[in-house]
Formats: structure tokens, sequence, C-alpha cells
DNA sequence: TCATATTCATTTCAAATGAAATGATTGTCA
DNA sequence: TGACAATCATTTCATTTGAAATGAATATGA
């Protein structure tokens, strides 16, 4: 293999270079691509479900009749995202859609049976693979982990 | 605001709910757009810069003479969407593009004199970013992240 | 040497994305 | 009550994305 145009690469000119590899928002944007494939890895093809039918699904397995609304402000991702994955949930029967009674702008959303077997499935499926990683942690990471990215999300919020 | 549907909303029935909140590939995601988000907001209007070329224009900072390959196996971006990048930063002039008479498949890119310019604001608006960000966490809470992050990507890849 | 395989950058094309528009419903307040 | 604003889900539309195809250049090995 040619190494030539790596082996020639030189520092640039002196200045403020910033460091990419201990760069905190490069860093979190490699980290979630990387687990992010991995585990979608693990599901796509077997159960032909995307990322964001996925979280969908994960969600509904927390709260259910709820809203498209109730969905998109809790887990990052915007409405029309949500809606196309809930569009393909329903249509493949796993989630069901009904008009909220109460408010008749709202839709509520809820699990049907075969969904619930299908999100057991894929949690677990996703423990497992959150466990695999944790595995190779000093014991307290995931907690400590958790602490700092709530720290670092509320710094950045308001 | 109608607050009805999640008020209404309710705990599935037992299984093994995942938490979403506490699970780690999905923080990871949640954390790294919301990093970016807050992050391109302080460049994307006044330098009229994306991501990607912001990547491509800090990596090429630190080497010089490199091909689009020695960016995107770094950067963690694909092929596709470099040269894109490149082509944009190089059409504004911030970037020059020549044939690498070595191996004549591969590309030689450097910064101009102003892409210097550009790349040194753009890492000293960064740096002023993420130390805004770190200061809200306790000492050493970097450091700690940089290792617990390159734990993972080791527990991910082979 | 020559045929074949490989590597590189770019382009193509279909799918995903998200900002803004739309239409339906509910809230507000004079 | 009724006009107007606000909210919800969906759709529209232009852009972005990335997998695969392409074409050019180099490496390999008979």
């Amino acid at each position: 293999m040619s190494e030539s145009s790596s082996m020639k690469a030189q520092q640039a000119g002196e200045g403020a270079a910033l460091a990419l590899d201990a760069f905190l928002p490069y860093r979190a944007a490699r980290l979630a691509t990387a687990l992010s494939r991995a585990l979608a890895a693990q599901y796509e093809q077997r159960y032909d479900i995307s990322v964001a039918e996925w979280r969908v699904l994960v969600h509904l397995t927390q709260q259910t009749e709820i809203s498209v609304r109730d969905i998109f402000t809790r887990v990052d991702m915007d409405r029309a995202r949500v809606t196309r994955a809930v569009q393909r949930l329903a249509a493949r029967g796993y989630v069901s859609k009904l008009v909220n009674q109460d408010d008749r702008r709202l839709v509520k959303l809820a699990l049907t049976k075969s969904g619930t077997a299908l999100a057991s499935e894929l949690s677990a499926l996703a423990a497992g693979f959150e466990a695999e990683i944790m595995a190779a942690l000093p014991d307290g990471s995931r907690d400590q982990l958790m602490a700092q990215f709530d720290l670092i999300e509320a710094a950045i919020d308001p």
C-alpha cells in the first residue's frame, strides 16, 4: 500500500493547532457514530429497523398513549423524523395510532402486541451490547459518564 | 399549553424497559448533536462554514500535503463528504489542491494563506467554546472523558 | 512485459434529512 | 361569542448523505 502521502505529512506552522483528537465535540461525535453503527449492525438487518424507528419503539416501551410531540421533545429528533418513523412502524403493525379524543390535534401512540414483542427483543439486544462495552471500563464508569454528560448538556442549554 | 397527553402517559407493562436516558449509545448521540449544534451556531453563520468543512480545515492545521484519504480515515467522514468539503473550501480559496506527483491518484491538500487565517480564528473560537463547557465540570474531567472514550472505542472496533 | 487487481478521488443516484408550509384543531381574550 | 393566535401532525421541497459506480493511476504477479 502506498504510504507516500502520509509519510510526507508534516506539521503545519506554529499557531494554535487545535488537537482534534482531544477536542470534546469531535470526540463526542466520533464516539456517537461508532456506537450507533455498531449497535445498528446488530438489529438493522435482522429486524429491518432504522435508528429512528428503534428510538420510537424503545420510547413507547416506557410511556404509552403519548403523542409525536412527546417523543421528539424527549428523544432528540425533529417532528418530521418522528412522524416518518411512526408511519413505518404503524404500517408494519408494531404501533397503533389513534386520535386523542381530549385534544384531537394529538395522536395517541401505543405499541401493539407484536410491537411489544419486538421492543423486548431489541431492548435485550441493546442491553447486552451496552453491557459488553461497559465490561471494558472500570466499575462505576457508567454512572460517572452519565453524570458528566448531564453536566455538559446543562452547560450548553441555557 | 396542553399537558393532557403527557399527564396521561403511563408506564407500559413490566418487561425489561430499557432506560433510554441511561443508555450509552443514545446519550452519546444526544450529547454529540447538542455539542455540534451549539458550536456550529458560533461559526456557521459568521464564517459560512459547515461542520464537514470545519473538520477538514482543522485537520489541515495539523498536517499538510495530505490526501482526501488521509483525512477521511482519521476524521470519521466518508470519502464523498470529504471530497465535497474540500471542493467548497478550494472554491473559496481556503485550500489548495494539487496532484501528488509521486502518486498521481492522490491529491495534495494544503491551507492557503487565507485558509490558515480562517483556521486560526476557528480554532480559537472552538477552544473557547470547549473551555467554557469544561469550566462547568470538575477538574480532570476532560482527561477522564477522553480516556473513557478511548476505552469505549477500543471495545467496539475489534 | 502485460493482464489483472487494487487504490484513489470523484460522480451518480436513491434515500434520508430538516426547515418551512399546510391544514386541522384548540386556546385566548376583547 | 367570535376573531386571532398558538399548537399539533403531516407534507413539501430543497439540500445532504452515503453506498455504489466510474475513471484514472499504480501495484502485483505470471
